[in-house]
Parts: C-alpha cells; sequence; structure tokens
DNA sequence: TTGAAAGCGATACCAA
DNA sequence: TTGGTATCGCTTTCAA
C-alpha cells in the first residue's frame, strides 16, 4: 500500500531512512548494495522504499560522488536520412543495455548548432559523447578537448581523433564507386546529392569520385540540392533537374540508396531503361534495395554497427577496459545491376 | 589565451569568482544576467569566465534551486519505422529551440522496457516526458502519476491521458479505410502488418479497419510478421505468404506505406497489376509516396506534426501557460490509384 | 554494523 | 552593489 506519495513531494532517502527508523547513511548503503548492514536492517529499508515510493535523485548522486552520469550525448545531423536514423538506432540500443541513456542533439549538418548543443550538454555532466562527423568549430573543439570524457567520433573514420574513432574511409568508398562506373565504360557521370553548410562525408565522398573518375578520363555533373534531407523526393527532382541541364549523361551516382530510388523512378517514369539508356548507383545498401527488382548498384555500409561499435568504444572507456581508439568499420561495393555490365559495355 | 584549462581539474563558479576577486554570488548574479552589479564587475567577471573556459554545471543548479532540468524524456519504439523517425524528429527540433533536450528511450515495443527505462529517466528529474503510446504497465502509472511533471502521450489520441495527450483516433483511421475499401466493391480483404507483445496503434488501426470490412459484409484475412520492424522487406514476403494462404484477396491493406511498397514491389514482381488484379493501400503518407509512378491510396497523418505539437504542449507546461491538454491532430484519407475507383469496381 | 559531519556547485535569502 | 550562510540529496570519510 502506498502511504503518501500522491503528492508533489518527492520523497528523498533522509525521509525513507526516518521511516525505518535507521541513518540516512545506512538506507544509502543498503541501496546501494555494497553491504555492510544487516539482513533485518535491509529488510526495513526496503519495505519503506517500497511503501513511499522511493525514487533516487541520480544527479544528487553525480554531484555527491565524482562518478560520471549515465547519460551519452549523441549528436546526428537529421534523422529524415534513414542512414542516420539506423546509427542512432544502433548507438542507443547497445547504450541502453549497459545501463545508458542516449541525450539526442540533431544539429542539422551545422557546426554552430553543433556546438550550441555540445555547450550545454557538458553543463549536464555526461559520462561521454558520440559526435556524427569530424569537423568541428574552433570553440567546440576547445571544449571538447577540456572536458575530461571519453569522446567517439562516428561516421566518417578519423586515424587521428580527438579521443576515439569509429566509421569508414568516405573518400575511398566513393572512389571505389568512381572506378567501378568509369571501368564500366561510363564517361559523363552526374551526382545526385544534397547540401549542407558544413562539409560532411557525403561531400567527402564526392570528392574520392570525382577523382576517381576524373583519373579514368570521365567527368563529373553534380547536382546538389540544397538544404535537403537526402531521402526520395530530392532524389527525383535533383534528376530532373541534371538530365535537364546536360542531356550526356550515361550514369548517375547518388549520395545513398534513397536518393537513387527516386532518381530511379524519374527515370523510369521518363521512359528511360536502367540500365540501356542510364545507370543507377546508390550507396548505403539501405533497406528498399531489398524489394526492388533490379539489384541496386550500391556501397553496403554496416550502419547499425558503426552505432553498436560507438556505443562500445564508449562504454568500454567509462569502464577503464583497454580499448583500440580507431576502427575503421569498412564497406564493399555491390554491383548490382542498375548499371551495365563489362560485357554489354 | 586560455590559462589553465587544459587539465582535467573541472572549473567551478568559485575559482572564477576567486581569479575575478568577487565573490561567488557577485559571479553568479553575473552569469545569470539579472542584474544587481556594475558594469565594471560583469566585465572582470566575463574576462575570467573566458580565460578560464568556465561551463556552468547545472546538476547544481537543478540541485539547488528547486527549477527543474531541461531534460525531457522521449520514448518511442523504434528507428526503423520512418513514421516514429519523424515523429521524433519534429520533438527534438522543437525541444532543441526552447533550450530542451530530448534523452531517448527506444522500448522495442515492450511495456516491461518502456517501465524500466521510466524509473531510469526520472531518476535524472525531468522536466517532463513525452511517451509513444496510450498503453503502460501498472508499475509505469504509479510512478508516472507520483512524477509530479508534464507528461504528454502521443500517437495514439487520447481523450482521458494520465496528463496530455496528442495524436490521432487510429481507430477511425483504420475504420475510415475499411468503409472506403468496401465501398469500392473489395470483399476479400487482407492486412499486413508487424506484430508486438504489446497492443499498439497499429492494432487499434486494425480493429477499426475489420469493424468496417466486416460491418460491409467482406471479411479481412491478416497477415502478422512478429517481431518485425514496419519496413519494405516485411511488406513484401508478409503479401508473399498472404498471397500463398489465400488465393482470393482481391485489396490489401498494409500497417504503413513503407510495408505496402514492399507489398506492390512484390505483386508487380509477381506479374499482378495493380490495381485491376489487386488493390493496395498503405498508411500514414510517407516519402516512398511521393516518387511512386501511381498514387498510392494511403492516409495522410502529419508525423512531424504530432511531435511538434506534442514539443510545443510540453513547453507551455513547463512555462506554466494555459495549454489544451487533450489535442486530436487528425488524418484525411488519399485515395490515389493503387485501388479501383467506384466506375471500374 | 551503524551514524555524524563535511562537502559536491550552484542559488535563495538576508544583511551590509 | 556586494557578500555570508544555509541549503538541495546524496556519498565519502571517519569514528563509535
Amino acid at each position: 500500500m502506498r502511504e503518501k506519495s500522491s503528492k508533489n513531494k518527492k520523497i528523498s532517502l533522509s525521509m525513507v531512512a526516518e521511516a525505518a527508523g535507521v541513518s540516512k547513511m545506512t538506507a544509502s548503503r543498503v541501496l546501494r548494495g555494497e553491504g555492510g548492514y544487516s539482513a533485518e536492517t535491509k529488510e526495513k529499508v526496503m519495505l519503506k522504499v517500497d511503501q513511499l515510493g522511493y525514487l533516487p535523485n541520480r544527479l544528487a548522486t553525480v554531484f555527491a560522488g565524482d562518478q560520471s552520469s549515465t547519460f551519452v550525448g549523441v549528436s546526428i545531423p537529421d534523422l529524415g536520412n534513414e542512414v542516420f536514423a539506423q546509427v542512432l538506432e544502433g548507438i542507443d540500443r547497445k547504450l541502453g543495455s549497459f545501463g545508458h541513456q542516449s541525450v539526442l542533439g540533431l544539429t542539422q549538418h551545422t557546426l554552430q548548432e553543433e556546438e550550441n548543443w555540445i555547450r550545454t550538454v557538458l553543463s549536464w555532466q555526461p559520462a561521454g559523447l558520440i559526435l556524427t562527423g569530424r569537423t568541428h568549430s574552433a570553440g567546440a573543439i576547445d571544449m571538447l578537448r577540456n572536458a575530461g570524457i571519453p569522446i567517439v567520433e562516428i561516421w566518417d573514420f578519423n586515424s587521428s581523433p580527438l579521443d576515439m574513432s569509429v566509421g569508414l574511409n568516405h573518400f575511398d568508398s566513393g572512389f571505389d564507386m568512381g572506378r567501378y562506373l568509369v571501368g564500366l565504360g561510363y564517361r559523363s557521370i552526374g551526382y545526385v546529392g544534397t547540401s549542407h553548410d558544413t562539409a560532411n562525408a557525403a561531400t567527402t565522398r564526392l570528392a574520392g569520385f570525382c577523382k576517381a573518375v576524373e583519373g579514368g578520363g570521365g567527368e563529373v555533373t553534380k547536382q546538389l540540392c540544397l538544404h535537403d534531407t537526402a531521402t526520395f523526393y530530392p532524389g527525383f527532382y535533383g534528376t530532373e533537374q541534371l538530365l535537364a541541364s546536360n542531356t550526356d549523361i550515361d550514369c548517375i551516382f547518388y549520395q545513398n540508396d534513397s536518393m537513387a530510388f527516386g532518381g530511379l523512378q524519374y527515370c523510369t517514369g521518363r521512359g528511360l531503361k536502367i540500365p540501356d539508356d542510364i545507370g543507377i548507383a546508390g550507396w548505403g545498401d539501405l533497406p528498399i534495395a531489398s524489394v526492388l527488382p533490379k539489384r541496386l548498384t550500391s556501397m553496403r555500409v554496416p550502419h547499425l554497427r558503426i552505432g553498436q561499435a560507438a556505443a562500445e568504444m564508449m562504454i568500454a572507456r567509462i569502464s577503464d577496459e583497454p580499448v583500440a581508439n580507431c576502427r575503421d568499420i569498412g564497406f564493399s561495393l555491390i554491383p548490382g545491376s542498375t548499371v551495365r555490365n563489362l560485357h554489354t559495355g
């Protein structure tokens, strides 16, 4: 039976202790289960905890000792891009299984938003920070250096991170795709992606891609949808604009599979045959690819694994276990059949 | 120039005060900008704040006054279902614009996970809680009642919520879709969705749907993919299983548009014409629908708006402004052309 | 096995 | 315009 936990008044440890007829230290020990009390005492205390509906105030705990909290700040550019939703899911599931919580920050691809969020979240004494991307404002870097907590930079693999890093080499993955398409004989290649104020992993991929294509004697025409989220519709209308401006395009590489599907729909709707009239390549091996009639040419990236790995590295560091501070998660090209094969080419 | 903020030692307000040659109360006042100090004093203090790289410890602030934190706990079933990713995005953007942060909880559709998460997150003294769904465990309800903080239950509209509610009537939205399809002459209708331990909004939609279909002389054959996320592939193979078990199906209603697209792909791959051979209806008006050649029959639901509205109600309550505690956000049927129209039917 | 006292970093309240 | 002191809920330390 609840006694008097109905009102707004919060039940504190000392109230529990008083009700149980012991000191708050004793009650504290019982609750932490660290031993040093009799079975009888324990029973008395636990009974009152139950009756009063006591919930510990972890703020005070962190505040008192020099223990850190159980929450981890996680910054993500946006959730409309399915890639990041998956990364976040991987992070939060894994953190949760170790009793930690994610404090979310959607930075909308701007360093200033990230900096503001970092300042705020640090003021809550988080156990650590997981940040998407390797680029940060000067102010942010300064705070991060002085924070004295574990920091994992994810997504864009960084061999000399602020602290730890897990991700993949986006330049190389773009380069590999470029080399592959050029190798198939494509020369006038389009790229459709989104554009934001901050250079990000997609920008890096594009740079690698251009290098490979241009090195192979091809040419890249870029179509960037400003301030848009990398999902279906920008892929569709980005393709429309691209093809309107350049009629020679023989193949299009997209920022991710969702955009590629949007583009594929545009091309199909215009009567273009894939891959006979135009090649289509995506990136990320997203869920949509699993239901398409032709295997989409893409790049497989273990999004969920990146999130999980980031969380694991974080937990290890919090628990003072040894961890490698850099982890290259890799990628692999999926040839697919939305580009011509070598024999037709 | 930084002086000595390099080491792990955290800079506290009293260190700033000492460095500036004032008391910590004065420093505190300057930092809060509440007035009651000279311009000169302010300058001295701010200079030191900058030099030392001082970051306030908000834990202590909350702890000292009876202010609450800026955390808002947000529980979401999963992020693989795009519907929820959008809701979360709406919530976090809006909360962020008011200086609040989301503490995420992925409950994976189980009440037990939700209860565990609620217990933990409450111990961090959040300013409020936003919960997806109207069903909670007895233990959770008990804690929520005693928490004394604003609580918004979202998604499934609830006219007698624990505290506040915003969402839509899923039963009615299912019913309307059922009535619509029956009205078009469909009689042997399939339903493809996912299934979890906990009854949820999708279950409620299905109930409304069945009622309308059966009331109109039709019949519903259900195909539930166990413990799966409501996205493309379960839609695909759920359709395969459904059609294998019942060859009379003339129309299929899906849990959401992503699943509907998966099913559409299965049907098309099997040579079925949409809508001549079989009708397809989704739910949610998700981004994928914007790039399909035929308008997908669906139900428009303002996911982002629900998230924003939830955050707005939360902020209003935190700021002690008046708010209606229930908000029915509505829905609207999109006829589309993936079902036959009245004249063909 | 138990308890009393000090302290974590900030703010409220009162006094100067 | 300033500063001293008590206080929030809990843990650490030391003493009984």
